[in-house]
DNA sequence: CGGCAGGTTGACGTGACTCAACATTAGTGG
DNA sequence: CCACTAATGTTGAGTCACGTCAACCTGCCG
């Protein structure tokens, strides 16, 4: 395996405020796994030996239910963690982590967390910070799941997701990784049908434009209006 | 005010592990506060100047959207710290935390936090443990509220509350401080209507006994039937 | 004893799920 | 390079769980 390069990691707000140094021999520890497209990198009810840095790619974390529902809890981003669980006092995986496309991941053994914690202060506010945050979203997405029809919470998760992954081509911003529409369906807590519908809709009306796993938004603004709920249902 | 004692915080899992004197030092700086029923403890959005702890009675943590929904994110039993925002990296609280029943809290100012976590390694372990354990709560109820129907989302919370609050009757287990149909509804995401139908289905089947702002579940094992949603839907 | 918060219950409408058929595109092997 | 197949996506029709609207009851508190 090639060494690997401090430099990957260098510039990322969870290894922010470490000396050189340290960042080598943190580096010096990791394992880096390309994870194909529809792969998996790691499973639920798996034992969590491992935690990972998403260098490139984009990662699905989904939650399966003993009854065969997948719902989708998160995307993550090159430059997250994930499978931080053992961080949680957890020993196993509480999702399944699948690529959304190719993947290269950085895997560090679950044991080193407590090392890195203890030794590298900003490490751990940064993960837990990064936790924090993450704990807020859920509550967000409670709320929403709570209060807004199935239409505001699509729009909801487009906007969700073009901010997150959003990339302007000209046709619009591209959600720039494959995405289908039954992956937006598991995201929002509704069906492929209800998902394929709205997403038809809104293309008629120019809102965006689809395609196969693609989805582009072209008026951003128009689609927050929906999902704020003060749409004037015409 | 009457000095507080160390005894009040001493068999708490927050505090565990840290020595007498460490925890005399700790109570030396709380405030202690009553909250009437139906007061708050802290308000969405305000500065937040204070973490707390619960010491007797239950608190309700509701988080109210623009357009005037209420979203019950949890209830907090004695034992539990609430207002932990602060550390999470945020300087406002996330939600309204109102006292369910009469309340008595500690209150630490919230650069405390710091203090805390850096000289006591069990207590920044424990709380961040519990942060984990919340995220986890967070994801499974974004799960139910994907893939459950309403009954058997109100049959969950049911019996997440007697789990939590629940106190053995002759009648059955009684969920332990006053909760209206309304409070039901806004744990679960449905209103106060449903609710109140489900209630009375399940009274007739003797299931559970309603009575003003009071819950008592009779049957448990029949409510978990339902929750699990292998109901014959007779 | 009046008033009100909390609770119940019916009638009705509808958003979204289910069932079902079909269309389109990508990939695969001959 | 084309035929075949499997994903993926679209769209219609029918149904139902649940929300909405509305009326009314009931126990509690001042």
């Amino acid at each position: 395996m090639a060494s690997l390069d401090r430099s990957l990691i260098a510039g990322l707000s969870v290894f922010e405020g470490i000396a050189a140094a340290d960042l080598d021999r943190i580096i010096g520890q990791a394992r880096s796994i390309r994870v194909a497209r529809d792969q998996r990198v790691f499973e639920q009810e798996q034992e969590a030996h491992s935690f990972f840095l998403l260098l490139d790619g984009h990662v699905r974390v989904v939650k399966s239910t003993p009854d065969g529902h997948e719902v989708t809890v998160r995307y993550i981003s090159p430059g997250e963690l994930l499978g931080i669980a053992s961080a949680l006092g957890r020993t196993t995986y509480p999702a399944n982590a699948i690529a959304a496309a190719d993947c290269v991941v950085l895997a560090w053994p679950s044991q080193l967390w407590l090392t890195f914690s203890a030794s590298f202060p900003s490490f751990s506010a940064n993960t837990y910070k990064a936790v924090g945050s993450r704990l807020q979203d859920a509550h967000s997405r409670v709320v929403e799941m709570s209060t807004e029809q199935v239409e505001q919470r699509v729009a909801h998760a487009l906007l969700k997701l073009i901010k997150q992954s959003g990339k302007k081509t000209e046709e619009g911003i591209l959600i720039d990784f494959p995405i289908s529409r039954q992956d937006v369906a598991e995201m929002t807590g509704t069906t492929l049908h209800t998902a394929s519908r709205l997403l038809s809709a809104w293309e008629d009306q120019g809102l965006v434009k689809g395609g196969r796993q693609k989805i582009v938004v072209v008026e951003p603004h128009r689609l927050l209006v929906i999902a704020e709920g003060r749409t004037s249902k015409s």
